[in-house]
DNA sequence: TGTTTTTGATAGCAATACTATCAAATCATT
DNA sequence: AATGATTTGATAGTATTGCTATCAAAAACA
Protein backbone atom coordinates (compact mmCIF):
# COMPACT_ATOMS: atom_id res chain seq x y z
CA UNK A 1 0.00 0.00 0.00
CA UNK A 2 1.80 2.94 -0.99
CA UNK A 3 1.68 6.23 1.43
CA UNK A 4 -0.73 8.02 -0.75
CA UNK A 5 -2.84 5.20 -0.54
CA UNK A 6 -3.41 5.89 3.41
CA UNK A 7 -4.02 9.54 2.84
CA UNK A 8 -7.29 8.56 0.84
CA UNK A 9 -7.91 6.51 3.77
CA UNK A 10 -7.83 9.00 6.56
CA UNK A 11 -10.11 11.60 4.17
CA UNK A 12 -12.47 9.08 2.73
CA UNK A 13 -14.88 9.73 5.74
CA UNK A 14 -15.73 13.30 4.88
CA UNK A 15 -17.54 11.82 1.45
CA UNK A 16 -20.65 9.81 1.92
CA UNK A 17 -19.18 7.10 -1.10
CA UNK A 18 -15.82 6.90 -2.31
CA UNK A 19 -15.64 8.87 -5.22
CA UNK A 20 -12.57 7.11 -6.35
CA UNK A 21 -14.12 4.23 -6.59
CA UNK A 22 -16.32 4.95 -9.28
CA UNK A 23 -15.87 7.61 -12.89
CA UNK A 24 -19.03 9.55 -11.37
CA UNK A 25 -16.79 10.04 -8.36
CA UNK A 26 -13.80 10.82 -9.55
CA UNK A 27 -15.46 13.08 -12.47
CA UNK A 28 -17.04 15.26 -9.25
CA UNK A 29 -13.67 15.63 -7.31
CA UNK A 30 -11.71 16.68 -10.71
CA UNK A 31 -13.90 18.27 -12.10
CA UNK A 32 -14.89 20.47 -8.62
CA UNK A 33 -11.74 21.08 -7.77
CA UNK A 34 -11.05 22.59 -11.77
CA UNK A 35 -14.79 24.93 -11.14
CA UNK A 36 -13.15 25.87 -7.54
CA UNK A 37 -10.23 27.07 -9.27
CA UNK A 38 -12.38 29.17 -12.20
CA UNK A 39 -15.24 30.50 -9.92
CA UNK A 40 -13.93 30.61 -6.58
CA UNK A 41 -15.51 28.45 -3.65
CA UNK A 42 -18.66 30.70 -3.29
CA UNK A 43 -19.88 30.78 -6.51
CA UNK A 44 -19.47 27.32 -7.42
CA UNK A 45 -22.40 24.53 -6.64
CA UNK A 46 -23.38 21.24 -6.83
CA UNK A 47 -26.18 22.76 -9.74
CA UNK A 48 -22.92 23.80 -11.79
CA UNK A 49 -20.83 21.57 -10.62
CA UNK A 50 -23.54 18.46 -12.08
CA UNK A 51 -24.22 20.48 -15.67
CA UNK A 52 -20.99 20.18 -16.60
CA UNK A 53 -19.73 16.41 -15.39
CA UNK A 54 -23.66 16.11 -17.32
CA UNK A 55 -25.31 14.57 -14.01
CA UNK A 56 -28.29 15.73 -11.96
CA UNK A 57 -27.16 17.88 -8.66
CA UNK A 58 -28.62 15.48 -6.35
CA UNK A 59 -26.09 12.48 -7.82
CA UNK A 60 -23.38 14.69 -6.18
CA UNK A 61 -25.17 14.81 -2.88
CA UNK A 62 -24.98 11.15 -2.83
CA UNK A 63 -21.30 11.85 -2.54
CA UNK A 64 -20.20 14.75 -0.58
CA UNK A 65 -23.40 15.54 1.74
CA UNK A 66 -22.57 19.53 1.53
CA UNK A 67 -19.86 21.86 -0.38
CA UNK A 68 -18.21 22.70 2.78
CA UNK A 69 -17.53 18.89 3.27
CA UNK A 70 -16.32 18.99 -0.58
CA UNK A 71 -13.99 21.39 0.00
CA UNK A 72 -12.60 20.15 3.55
CA UNK A 73 -12.32 16.48 1.14
CA UNK A 74 -9.75 18.62 -0.74
CA UNK A 75 -7.87 20.13 1.69
CA UNK A 76 -7.45 17.51 3.38
CA UNK A 77 -6.37 15.35 0.69
CA UNK A 78 -3.66 18.10 -0.18
CA UNK A 79 -2.32 18.73 3.26
CA UNK A 80 -2.66 15.00 3.76
CA UNK A 81 0.04 14.38 0.53
CA UNK A 82 2.38 17.66 1.83
CA UNK A 83 2.33 16.03 4.98
CA UNK A 84 3.52 12.18 3.35
CA UNK A 85 6.40 14.52 1.62
CA UNK A 86 7.45 16.05 5.14
CA UNK A 87 8.11 12.57 6.77
CA UNK A 88 10.04 11.37 4.20
CA UNK A 89 12.24 14.43 4.05
CA UNK A 90 12.09 14.12 7.83
CA UNK A 91 13.31 10.54 7.95
CA UNK A 92 15.87 11.16 4.83
CA UNK A 93 19.43 11.33 6.00
CA UNK A 94 19.61 15.15 5.12
CA UNK A 95 21.47 17.96 7.64
CA UNK A 96 18.47 19.89 9.41
CA UNK A 97 18.66 22.89 6.86
CA UNK A 98 18.63 20.64 3.97
CA UNK A 99 15.64 19.38 5.01
CA UNK A 100 14.50 22.95 5.61
CA UNK A 101 15.25 23.53 2.46
CA UNK A 102 13.54 20.61 0.84
CA UNK A 103 10.43 21.43 2.93
CA UNK A 104 10.11 25.30 1.44
CA UNK A 105 10.59 23.43 -2.04
CA UNK A 106 7.68 21.59 -1.12
CA UNK A 107 5.32 24.46 0.34
CA UNK A 108 6.00 26.31 -2.69
CA UNK A 109 5.92 23.45 -5.50
CA UNK A 110 2.31 21.73 -7.09
CA UNK A 111 2.86 18.18 -7.83
CA UNK A 112 0.32 16.20 -9.40
CA UNK A 113 -1.84 13.75 -7.65
CA UNK A 114 -3.11 10.31 -8.84
CA UNK A 115 -6.77 10.14 -8.00
CA UNK A 116 -7.67 6.72 -8.95
CA UNK A 117 -7.15 6.69 -12.86
CA UNK A 118 -7.11 9.94 -13.33
CA UNK A 119 -4.76 12.96 -12.55
CA UNK A 120 -5.40 16.05 -10.57
CA UNK A 121 -2.89 18.40 -12.13
CA UNK A 122 -0.81 20.19 -9.14
CA UNK A 123 -1.13 23.75 -10.57
CA UNK A 124 -5.10 23.67 -10.15
CA UNK A 125 -5.19 22.28 -6.92
CA UNK A 126 -2.31 24.49 -5.64
CA UNK A 127 -5.03 27.09 -7.05
CA UNK A 128 -7.82 26.07 -4.82
CA UNK A 129 -5.32 26.09 -1.99
CA UNK A 130 -4.09 29.04 -2.50
CA UNK A 131 -7.60 30.61 -2.38
CA UNK A 132 -9.87 28.63 -0.59
CA UNK A 133 -8.06 26.88 2.31
CA UNK A 134 -8.55 29.29 4.81
CA UNK A 135 -12.17 29.07 4.10
CA UNK A 136 -11.92 25.73 5.49
CA UNK A 137 -11.29 27.10 9.17
CA UNK A 138 -12.40 30.36 9.89
CA UNK A 139 -16.03 29.65 10.30
CA UNK A 140 -18.38 29.47 12.82
CA UNK A 141 -18.31 25.29 12.66
CA UNK A 142 -14.14 25.09 12.57
CA UNK A 143 -14.69 23.01 16.42
CA UNK A 144 -16.71 20.90 15.03
CA UNK A 145 -15.09 20.36 11.73
CA UNK A 146 -11.66 20.27 13.70
CA UNK A 147 -13.29 17.34 16.12
CA UNK A 148 -14.44 15.28 12.93
CA UNK A 149 -11.05 15.53 12.39
CA UNK A 150 -11.11 18.16 9.51
CA UNK A 151 -7.61 19.67 10.13
CA UNK A 152 -5.51 16.64 10.91
CA UNK A 153 -3.42 16.82 8.31
CA UNK A 154 -2.85 20.40 8.33
CA UNK A 155 -2.13 20.00 12.03
CA UNK A 156 0.14 17.32 11.32
CA UNK A 157 1.92 19.01 8.41
CA UNK A 158 2.65 21.89 10.79
CA UNK A 159 3.68 19.70 13.60
CA UNK A 160 6.10 18.15 11.24
CA UNK A 161 7.77 21.24 10.20
CA UNK A 162 8.05 22.76 13.56
CA UNK A 163 9.88 19.50 14.56
CA UNK A 164 12.17 20.63 12.10
CA UNK A 165 12.31 23.96 12.57
CA UNK A 166 13.08 23.16 16.42
CA UNK A 167 15.29 20.24 15.51
CA UNK A 168 17.47 23.02 13.49
CA UNK A 169 16.77 25.79 16.56
CA UNK A 170 16.40 23.79 19.57
CA UNK A 171 16.06 26.80 21.59
CA UNK A 172 13.46 28.95 19.61
CA UNK A 173 10.63 29.31 21.66
CA UNK A 174 8.06 29.43 19.21
CA UNK A 175 8.42 26.50 16.46
CA UNK A 176 4.58 25.67 15.92
CA UNK A 177 3.42 28.78 15.33
CA UNK A 178 6.73 29.61 12.91
CA UNK A 179 5.40 26.70 11.34
CA UNK A 180 2.24 27.91 10.75
CA UNK A 181 3.20 31.26 9.94
CA UNK A 182 5.48 29.68 7.37
CA UNK A 183 2.37 27.43 5.88
CA UNK A 184 -0.01 30.57 5.74
CA UNK A 185 2.52 32.68 4.09
CA UNK A 186 3.75 30.84 1.73
CA UNK A 187 0.55 31.00 0.48
CA UNK A 188 -1.03 34.64 1.15
CA UNK A 189 2.11 36.11 -0.83
CA UNK A 190 1.48 34.23 -3.62
CA UNK A 191 -2.23 35.76 -3.29
CA UNK A 192 -1.02 39.31 -2.48
CA UNK A 193 2.08 38.83 -5.24
CA UNK A 194 -1.59 38.51 -7.99
CA UNK A 195 -4.00 40.80 -5.97
CA UNK A 196 -2.84 43.17 -3.97
CA UNK A 197 0.99 43.75 -4.53
CA UNK A 198 1.57 46.41 -2.25
CA UNK A 199 1.36 43.88 0.57
CA UNK A 200 4.45 42.17 -0.32
CA UNK A 201 7.39 42.27 -1.97
CA UNK A 202 7.19 38.76 -3.35
CA UNK A 203 7.71 38.84 -6.80
CA UNK A 204 9.54 41.92 -7.24
CA UNK A 205 13.33 40.73 -6.83
CA UNK A 206 13.17 37.46 -8.73
CA UNK A 207 10.48 34.67 -9.61
CA UNK A 208 7.41 34.47 -6.71
CA UNK A 209 8.98 30.93 -5.53
CA UNK A 210 12.37 32.33 -5.42
CA UNK A 211 11.69 35.15 -3.41
CA UNK A 212 8.94 33.36 -1.16
CA UNK A 213 12.22 31.05 -0.55
CA UNK A 214 14.87 33.34 0.17
CA UNK A 215 12.32 35.37 2.41
CA UNK A 216 11.16 32.22 4.20
CA UNK A 217 14.84 30.95 4.82
CA UNK A 218 15.53 34.71 5.65
CA UNK A 219 13.29 34.24 8.45
CA UNK A 220 14.60 31.04 9.69
CA UNK A 221 18.08 31.87 9.37
CA UNK A 222 17.29 34.84 11.43
CA UNK A 223 15.25 33.17 14.29
CA UNK A 224 18.03 30.56 14.58
CA UNK A 225 20.03 32.23 17.18
CA UNK A 226 20.81 30.13 20.44
CA UNK A 227 21.01 31.64 23.52
CA UNK A 228 24.75 32.20 23.73
CA UNK A 229 24.40 33.74 19.96
CA UNK A 230 21.23 35.44 20.89
CA UNK A 231 23.00 38.12 23.57
CA UNK A 232 25.45 38.55 21.13
CA UNK A 233 22.85 39.82 19.05
CA UNK A 234 20.70 41.68 21.18
CA UNK A 235 24.11 43.52 22.23
CA UNK A 236 24.14 44.49 18.90
CA UNK A 237 20.83 45.22 17.96
CA UNK A 238 19.31 46.53 21.15
CA UNK B 1 -12.00 67.94 11.75
CA UNK B 2 -10.65 64.85 14.08
CA UNK B 3 -8.67 62.29 12.49
CA UNK B 4 -11.11 59.99 12.88
CA UNK B 5 -13.66 61.90 10.55
CA UNK B 6 -11.35 61.86 8.04
CA UNK B 7 -10.87 57.57 8.25
CA UNK B 8 -15.55 58.25 8.08
CA UNK B 9 -15.36 60.45 5.03
CA UNK B 10 -12.89 58.00 3.26
CA UNK B 11 -15.23 54.86 3.67
CA UNK B 12 -18.41 56.60 3.08
CA UNK B 13 -18.60 55.38 -0.27
CA UNK B 14 -19.19 51.56 0.67
CA UNK B 15 -22.62 52.93 2.07
CA UNK B 16 -25.15 53.94 0.14
CA UNK B 17 -26.09 56.67 2.63
CA UNK B 18 -23.94 57.49 5.08
CA UNK B 19 -24.72 55.62 8.44
CA UNK B 20 -23.22 58.17 11.03
CA UNK B 21 -26.34 60.89 10.05
CA UNK B 22 -29.09 58.53 11.66
CA UNK B 23 -30.42 56.51 14.48
CA UNK B 24 -30.96 53.73 11.80
CA UNK B 25 -28.10 54.18 9.89
CA UNK B 26 -25.88 53.53 13.78
CA UNK B 27 -28.01 51.15 14.44
CA UNK B 28 -27.17 48.86 11.47
CA UNK B 29 -23.38 49.46 11.64
CA UNK B 30 -23.63 48.74 15.90
CA UNK B 31 -25.85 46.24 15.74
CA UNK B 32 -24.24 44.16 12.36
CA UNK B 33 -20.90 43.87 14.25
CA UNK B 34 -22.49 42.24 16.76
CA UNK B 35 -24.40 39.99 14.75
CA UNK B 36 -21.33 38.63 13.06
CA UNK B 37 -19.07 38.69 16.24
CA UNK B 38 -21.89 36.53 17.35
CA UNK B 39 -23.25 34.43 14.72
CA UNK B 40 -20.36 35.03 11.90
CA UNK B 41 -20.39 36.39 8.86
CA UNK B 42 -22.16 33.56 6.80
CA UNK B 43 -24.96 33.13 9.34
CA UNK B 44 -25.67 36.90 9.65
CA UNK B 45 -27.88 38.09 6.95
CA UNK B 46 -29.86 41.55 6.39
CA UNK B 47 -33.13 40.43 7.43
CA UNK B 48 -31.64 39.18 10.56
CA UNK B 49 -30.63 41.71 11.09
CA UNK B 50 -33.57 44.02 10.41
CA UNK B 51 -35.21 41.53 12.73
CA UNK B 52 -32.88 42.28 15.66
CA UNK B 53 -33.30 46.23 15.10
CA UNK B 54 -37.02 46.13 14.49
CA UNK B 55 -36.49 47.40 10.80
CA UNK B 56 -37.48 46.07 7.61
CA UNK B 57 -34.65 44.07 5.61
CA UNK B 58 -35.62 46.81 3.14
CA UNK B 59 -34.50 49.52 5.06
CA UNK B 60 -31.09 48.49 5.28
CA UNK B 61 -30.60 47.69 1.78
CA UNK B 62 -31.31 51.52 1.37
CA UNK B 63 -27.85 51.79 3.54
CA UNK B 64 -25.64 48.87 2.16
CA UNK B 65 -26.13 47.35 -1.08
CA UNK B 66 -25.47 43.99 0.35
CA UNK B 67 -23.74 42.36 3.02
CA UNK B 68 -20.01 42.34 1.61
CA UNK B 69 -20.15 45.85 1.16
CA UNK B 70 -21.42 46.03 4.65
CA UNK B 71 -17.82 44.11 5.46
CA UNK B 72 -15.92 45.99 3.34
CA UNK B 73 -17.26 49.32 5.36
CA UNK B 74 -16.67 48.14 8.50
CA UNK B 75 -12.65 46.81 7.99
CA UNK B 76 -12.35 49.57 6.19
CA UNK B 77 -13.09 51.71 9.33
CA UNK B 78 -10.86 49.09 11.73
CA UNK B 79 -7.92 49.38 9.44
CA UNK B 80 -8.14 53.11 8.68
CA UNK B 81 -8.62 54.28 12.57
CA UNK B 82 -5.48 51.47 13.08
CA UNK B 83 -3.66 53.50 10.34
CA UNK B 84 -4.30 56.72 11.98
CA UNK B 85 -2.84 55.39 15.17
CA UNK B 86 0.44 54.44 13.14
CA UNK B 87 0.69 57.55 11.65
CA UNK B 88 0.90 59.13 14.85
CA UNK B 89 3.82 56.49 15.94
CA UNK B 90 5.50 57.36 12.81
CA UNK B 91 5.39 61.31 13.54
CA UNK B 92 6.14 60.79 17.22
CA UNK B 93 9.99 61.63 18.86
CA UNK B 94 10.62 58.07 19.99
CA UNK B 95 13.39 55.54 18.62
CA UNK B 96 12.41 53.51 15.86
CA UNK B 97 12.71 50.48 17.98
CA UNK B 98 10.13 51.97 20.50
CA UNK B 99 7.70 52.41 17.72
CA UNK B 100 7.81 49.39 16.85
CA UNK B 101 6.43 47.96 20.10
CA UNK B 102 3.69 50.46 20.19
CA UNK B 103 2.31 49.43 16.68
CA UNK B 104 2.36 46.15 18.38
CA UNK B 105 0.84 47.47 21.21
CA UNK B 106 -1.94 48.86 18.86
CA UNK B 107 -2.55 45.41 16.30
CA UNK B 108 -2.89 43.42 19.94
CA UNK B 109 -5.21 45.69 20.67
CA UNK B 110 -9.24 47.19 20.80
CA UNK B 111 -9.71 50.20 21.64
CA UNK B 112 -13.67 51.46 20.99
CA UNK B 113 -14.62 53.85 18.32
CA UNK B 114 -17.12 56.38 18.54
CA UNK B 115 -19.58 55.72 15.98
CA UNK B 116 -21.59 59.11 15.98
CA UNK B 117 -22.47 59.14 19.29
CA UNK B 118 -22.90 55.54 19.87
CA UNK B 119 -19.51 53.50 20.89
CA UNK B 120 -18.94 50.62 19.08
CA UNK B 121 -16.53 48.38 21.50
CA UNK B 122 -13.21 47.38 20.62
CA UNK B 123 -13.91 44.35 21.48
CA UNK B 124 -16.55 43.33 19.70
CA UNK B 125 -14.93 44.98 16.63
CA UNK B 126 -11.44 43.40 17.23
CA UNK B 127 -13.32 39.58 17.50
CA UNK B 128 -14.74 40.15 13.70
CA UNK B 129 -12.25 41.53 12.55
CA UNK B 130 -10.20 38.26 13.52
CA UNK B 131 -12.49 35.76 12.25
CA UNK B 132 -13.77 38.07 8.85
CA UNK B 133 -11.03 39.88 7.77
CA UNK B 134 -9.32 37.33 5.44
CA UNK B 135 -12.98 37.40 3.91
CA UNK B 136 -12.85 41.34 2.54
CA UNK B 137 -9.85 39.92 -0.05
CA UNK B 138 -10.19 36.41 -0.63
CA UNK B 139 -13.00 36.87 -3.03
CA UNK B 140 -13.34 36.15 -6.73
CA UNK B 141 -13.69 40.03 -7.13
CA UNK B 142 -10.35 41.04 -4.92
CA UNK B 143 -9.37 43.37 -8.32
CA UNK B 144 -12.44 44.92 -8.25
CA UNK B 145 -12.87 46.26 -4.85
CA UNK B 146 -9.49 47.03 -4.99
CA UNK B 147 -10.06 49.04 -7.39
CA UNK B 148 -12.78 50.76 -5.52
CA UNK B 149 -10.15 51.57 -2.80
CA UNK B 150 -11.39 48.82 -0.54
CA UNK B 151 -7.98 48.05 0.81
CA UNK B 152 -6.68 51.11 1.07
CA UNK B 153 -6.56 51.74 4.43
CA UNK B 154 -5.12 48.43 4.80
CA UNK B 155 -2.58 48.46 2.36
CA UNK B 156 -2.07 51.87 4.13
CA UNK B 157 -1.49 50.26 7.81
CA UNK B 158 0.90 47.55 5.75
CA UNK B 159 3.06 50.64 4.03
CA UNK B 160 3.15 52.22 7.46
CA UNK B 161 4.53 49.48 9.24
CA UNK B 162 6.95 48.72 6.78
CA UNK B 163 8.09 51.74 6.81
CA UNK B 164 8.98 51.35 10.48
CA UNK B 165 10.56 48.07 9.65
CA UNK B 166 12.70 49.49 6.84
CA UNK B 167 13.72 52.54 9.35
CA UNK B 168 14.58 50.03 11.98
CA UNK B 169 16.09 47.52 9.70
CA UNK B 170 17.51 48.98 6.23
CA UNK B 171 19.09 46.55 4.52
CA UNK B 172 15.87 43.99 5.42
CA UNK B 173 14.41 43.35 1.53
CA UNK B 174 11.24 42.24 2.13
CA UNK B 175 9.65 44.79 4.91
CA UNK B 176 6.64 44.75 3.65
CA UNK B 177 5.92 40.62 3.45
CA UNK B 178 7.02 41.61 7.30
CA UNK B 179 4.70 44.01 7.58
CA UNK B 180 1.68 42.13 6.32
CA UNK B 181 2.88 38.78 7.94
CA UNK B 182 2.74 40.49 11.19
CA UNK B 183 -0.81 42.22 10.65
CA UNK B 184 -2.50 39.03 9.09
CA UNK B 185 -0.35 36.84 12.22
CA UNK B 186 -1.55 38.74 15.05
CA UNK B 187 -4.93 37.82 13.99
CA UNK B 188 -4.30 34.47 12.99
CA UNK B 189 -2.39 32.99 16.31
CA UNK B 190 -5.14 34.88 18.03
CA UNK B 191 -7.60 32.32 16.07
CA UNK B 192 -5.39 29.15 16.45
CA UNK B 193 -5.25 29.94 20.15
CA UNK B 194 -8.86 29.51 20.65
CA UNK B 195 -9.22 26.67 17.96
CA UNK B 196 -6.68 25.38 16.68
CA UNK B 197 -4.66 25.90 19.44
CA UNK B 198 -1.87 22.82 17.96
CA UNK B 199 -1.00 25.19 15.18
CA UNK B 200 0.56 27.79 17.42
CA UNK B 201 2.44 28.47 20.45
CA UNK B 202 0.88 31.13 21.56
CA UNK B 203 -1.12 31.79 24.88
CA UNK B 204 0.75 28.60 26.15
CA UNK B 205 3.78 30.83 27.86
CA UNK B 206 2.33 33.67 29.30
CA UNK B 207 -1.43 35.80 27.96
CA UNK B 208 -2.17 35.70 24.73
CA UNK B 209 -1.29 39.22 24.15
CA UNK B 210 2.27 38.74 25.54
CA UNK B 211 3.06 35.83 23.94
CA UNK B 212 2.22 37.74 20.24
CA UNK B 213 4.17 40.74 21.32
CA UNK B 214 7.36 38.65 22.56
CA UNK B 215 6.99 36.18 19.58
CA UNK B 216 6.90 38.95 16.76
CA UNK B 217 9.20 41.23 18.82
CA UNK B 218 11.54 38.06 18.39
CA UNK B 219 10.99 37.99 14.59
CA UNK B 220 12.05 41.67 14.58
CA UNK B 221 15.01 41.25 16.30
CA UNK B 222 16.18 38.68 14.36
CA UNK B 223 15.42 39.75 10.96
CA UNK B 224 17.35 42.89 11.79
CA UNK B 225 20.77 42.32 10.92
CA UNK B 226 22.79 44.54 8.75
CA UNK B 227 24.30 42.98 6.38
CA UNK B 228 28.09 43.37 8.23
CA UNK B 229 26.45 41.59 11.09
CA UNK B 230 24.53 38.73 8.88
CA UNK B 231 27.90 37.65 7.92
CA UNK B 232 28.45 36.91 11.40
CA UNK B 233 25.65 35.38 11.84
CA UNK B 234 25.82 33.05 9.07
CA UNK B 235 29.27 32.47 9.97
CA UNK B 236 27.70 30.97 13.18
CA UNK B 237 24.18 29.56 11.98
CA UNK B 238 24.96 27.90 8.54
C1' DT C 1 -31.01 -14.78 -14.56
C1' DG C 2 -32.34 -12.38 -10.76
C1' DT C 3 -30.91 -9.08 -7.27
C1' DT C 4 -28.61 -5.25 -5.43
C1' DT C 5 -26.54 -0.95 -6.09
C1' DT C 6 -25.95 3.18 -8.60
C1' DT C 7 -27.52 6.73 -11.48
C1' DG C 8 -30.74 9.92 -14.03
C1' DA C 9 -34.76 12.64 -14.20
C1' DT C 10 -37.76 15.37 -12.11
C1' DA C 11 -40.08 17.73 -8.45
C1' DG C 12 -40.29 20.31 -4.54
C1' DC C 13 -39.19 23.12 -0.40
C1' DA C 14 -37.18 26.46 2.91
C1' DA C 15 -33.96 30.08 3.05
C1' DT C 16 -31.21 33.72 0.97
C1' DA C 17 -30.34 37.84 -1.45
C1' DC C 18 -32.21 40.96 -3.16
C1' DT C 19 -36.02 44.64 -5.68
C1' DA C 20 -40.42 47.17 -6.03
C1' DT C 21 -44.24 49.75 -4.36
C1' DC C 22 -46.77 52.81 -1.63
C1' DA C 23 -48.44 54.89 2.36
C1' DA C 24 -47.06 56.85 6.86
C1' DA C 25 -43.91 59.38 9.48
C1' DT C 26 -40.39 62.73 9.91
C1' DC C 27 -37.82 66.76 8.72
C1' DA C 28 -36.64 71.23 6.72
C1' DT C 29 -38.20 75.66 5.10
C1' DT C 30 -40.89 79.53 4.82
C1' DA D 1 -48.62 76.03 10.89
C1' DA D 2 -48.52 74.63 6.02
C1' DT D 3 -45.82 72.76 2.26
C1' DG D 4 -42.76 69.84 0.14
C1' DA D 5 -38.88 66.60 0.33
C1' DT D 6 -36.81 62.83 2.41
C1' DT D 7 -36.82 58.74 5.14
C1' DT D 8 -38.94 54.78 6.95
C1' DG D 9 -42.25 50.85 7.54
C1' DA D 10 -45.00 47.35 5.72
C1' DT D 11 -45.76 44.20 2.50
C1' DA D 12 -45.08 41.56 -1.61
C1' DG D 13 -42.55 39.34 -4.94
C1' DT D 14 -38.61 37.06 -7.67
C1' DA D 15 -34.50 34.41 -8.82
C1' DT D 16 -31.16 31.58 -6.92
C1' DT D 17 -29.19 28.44 -3.51
C1' DG D 18 -28.86 24.47 -0.83
C1' DC D 19 -30.70 20.83 -0.13
C1' DT D 20 -34.31 16.33 0.10
C1' DA D 21 -37.53 12.91 -1.89
C1' DT D 22 -39.14 9.72 -5.26
C1' DC D 23 -39.02 6.40 -8.75
C1' DA D 24 -37.71 4.31 -12.85
C1' DA D 25 -33.72 3.05 -15.82
C1' DA D 26 -29.17 1.36 -16.08
C1' DA D 27 -25.26 -1.02 -14.46
C1' DA D 28 -22.87 -4.21 -11.58
C1' DC D 29 -22.72 -8.37 -9.29
C1' DA D 30 -23.95 -13.13 -7.94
Amino acid sequence: MSNLETVFESIIHFALKDPRQTELGKSIVKNGIYMIAELGFEEMNFKKLGKSIGSPEASIYRYFENKHKFLLYIMAMYWGMIDQHCEKIIHSNNGHEDKIYSTLDLLCSSPNIPFGNVKIPGEVLYAVVIGESVKTFMTKHVDADNNHGAFRTLKSTTSHIAELLSEYSPDYPFPKALASTIIEMSLYHRYFSEHLPSMTDIGKHQSIVDDLKQWIIGLLRATRITPGEKSQILRISL
